[in-house]
DNA sequence: ATTGAGACCTGTCGGC
DNA sequence: TGCCGACAGGTCTCAA
């Protein structure tokens, strides 16, 4: 399920988990998720610190004290499990979960189980002189959050594709974090269709209608709510558009009714008359 | 280089 | 109840 906003939340809930801690077991109930771990993950983790977690779109990274880096991705299913202490939650024999894939034990006595139904998901070690060249990462687009990302670098980005504006924002190269959900969700803020072409926001007509900072302000805004109403647990995540399709459009002054369309294979879900 | 289709997995839900 | 297809919030690879 996660994009940006439910990793940044992943990310809020694992880091004093791990930060400043040592791992001291790592255990491994495959050897693979969507990748392999790559050699020797266990015996380079073990004993090491966690210097700092970060994000990176939808990449989760933990610093260590030896360089190397985690890095962790969720794909569709992935999630996190944080136990007081091995046997935590209940009855201290609960069969194993099935898809329980990684289990970290920390130094504080606290137990960090992967959990990835689909194993769509990754976690590699990479080392700190092969970081610059690690495929998933590089050619990331910009951090949707960050002040280098406006406008003007979503023009930039979107210039001379004619790949449809939905499908753009779902390539991590133009914009880091945003997944189908808040694709629907940003472009139904800025009053865009999906359908547009994604080098249509870009052109100098876009730019008197100030599309491009408008999409760009309406990505900012929804994942920054999103993180919000995460971080309040907040439990019913309205969306105005995603999964509402045949509902009446919530824009005030549209009696439009969202649809839904397909687009690259995935779902896409806007209102045919207030997203022009 | 860009783009769309298919592949990778398992679980769930709705229809018959 | 049981079976079956459609679908799920993400990449990655391959062929056009």
């Amino acid at each position: 399920m996660p994009e940006l906003p439910e990793v940044e939340t992943v990310r809020r809930e694992l880091e004093p988990a791990m930060v400043g801690e040592q791992f001291v077991e790592v255990a491994l109930r495959r050897a693979n998720l969507r990748r392999p771990f790559g050699r020797g993950f266990a015996r380079r983790l073990v004993g090491t610190h966690v210097l700092a977690l970060t994000r990176r779109g939808k990449f989760l990274l933990a610093e260590l004290s030896s360089r190397d880096t985690l890095v962790m991705h969720l794909g569709m299913s992935g999630a996190f499990r944080i136990d007081r202490r091995p046997g935590d939650a209940g009855d201290g024999n609960r069969a194993r979960l099935a898809h329980d894939h990684v289990v970290l034990t920390m130094s504080s006595g606290a137990v960090i189980t992967y959990n990835d139904p689909r194993r769509f998901g990754s976690m590699e070690l990479v080392r700190e002189r092969e970081m610059p060249t690690y495929a998933p990462l590089r050619g990331l687009g910009p951090e949707p959050l960050s002040p280098n990302f406006n406008g003007a670098a979503l023009a930039r980005a979107c210039a001379g594709k004619t790949t449809p504006i939905k499908a753009a924002l779902l390539d991590q190269h133009v914009v880091a974090g945003v997944g189908n959900i808040y694709a629907s969700e940003a472009l139904h803020r800025a009053g865009i269709s999906p359908r547009r072409r994604a080098a249509s926001i870009a052109t100098a007509a876009a730019g008197a209608r100030g599309e491009a900072p408008r999409l760009a302000a309406a990505i900012r805004s929804v994942l920054t709510q999103a993180i919000t109403r995460h971080a309040a647990a907040y439990r019913s995540s309205r969306f105005r558009v995603y999964d509402r399709d045949g509902a009446r459009c919530v824009r005030s002054g549209c009696d439009g009714t969202i649809i839904r369309i397909t687009q690259a294979g995935r779902s896409t879900f806007y209102c045919p008359s207030c997203q022009k």
